[in-house]
DNA sequence: AGCCAGGCCTGCC
DNA sequence: GGCAGGCATGGC
């Protein structure tokens, strides 16, 4: 199995248009942090409030009230941290580019990325993910569920997210289309049918799923 | 009734 | 550089 071939079966057997669905740069940025660790269904129910509260600009989250935020974030979890962080991405827009996320956004790539991994709570998969699906640059985001799937499948072996993504951008054409397009099949495929308990029977892929059809763990 | 979720930070080694 | 523990709610 090879990285190409994997991309044509998930393809054929996943629908990921819409994949992630935002009204705007700072949504999608919002929404990279408080997906972490977080079941997305959350997530979207949190942003359609906050969407509908008007509180999704820099410059509002900014001067909103933490105990508000606090409120708002609750049901994604981890609320404490999340109201503090997003508060503080939107301070460092404001204060670094008046509010505008395409200022940043369109910087050179590893420049902006490096300004995002110095905010407090981006790491580097919630920097790739603002990359790849805010600011539609050539970033691969190598997430846990990328590592499981291409150790499975045989077609790379290891956990390091350096490692896996520097495999997948240098071998795979890497438009951000194809890179969210190939990210997003991965997640797919993994959280539906590939976790502890794998449920290879159900997989839209059958017969022509290239995961070893385990029983547990 | 547990286990898991579209991670990251800190502290330690 | 890697690893353990903490963070917290909600869905299945």
């Amino acid at each position: 199995m090879n990285l190409p071939r994997l991309y044509e079966m998930m393809d054929r057997a996943f629908d990921v248009e819409e994949w992630w669905p935002s009204e705007s740069e700072f949504e999608i940025m919002i929404g990279a942090i408080l997906t972490q660790q977080t079941n997305w269904e959350s997530v979207g129910r949190v942003l359609e409030i906050m969407r509908h509260g008007g509180v999704l600009s820099p410059a509002y989250m900014t001067s909103m009230d933490r105990a508000r935020l606090e409120e708002m974030i609750k049901p994604c979890g981890f609320y404490r941290q999340k109201a503090e962080r997003v508060q503080l991405l939107a301070r460092y827009l404001m204060d670094t580019y008046k509010g505008s996320t395409s200022s940043l956004l369109e910087k050179e790539i590893e420049e902006a990325r490096n300004e995002l991994l110095s905010l407090k709570g981006v790491g580097k998969e919630t920097a790739d993910s603002i990359l790849l699906f805010a600011g539609h640059r050539p970033k691969f985001v190598a997430a846990a569920y990328v590592s499981r799937v291409l150790r499975r499948t045989g077609v790379f072996d290891s956990n390091s997210y350096d490692q896996v993504q520097r495999f997948v951008e240098s071998s795979f054409p890497h438009s951000p289309d194809r890179l969210a397009r190939l990210y997003a099949l991965f997640v797919q495929l993994a959280k539906t049918y590939c976790r502890a308990r794998p449920l290879c029977h159900l997989c839209p892929l059958r017969e022509e799923c290239p995961f070893p059809h385990q029983e547990r763990k």
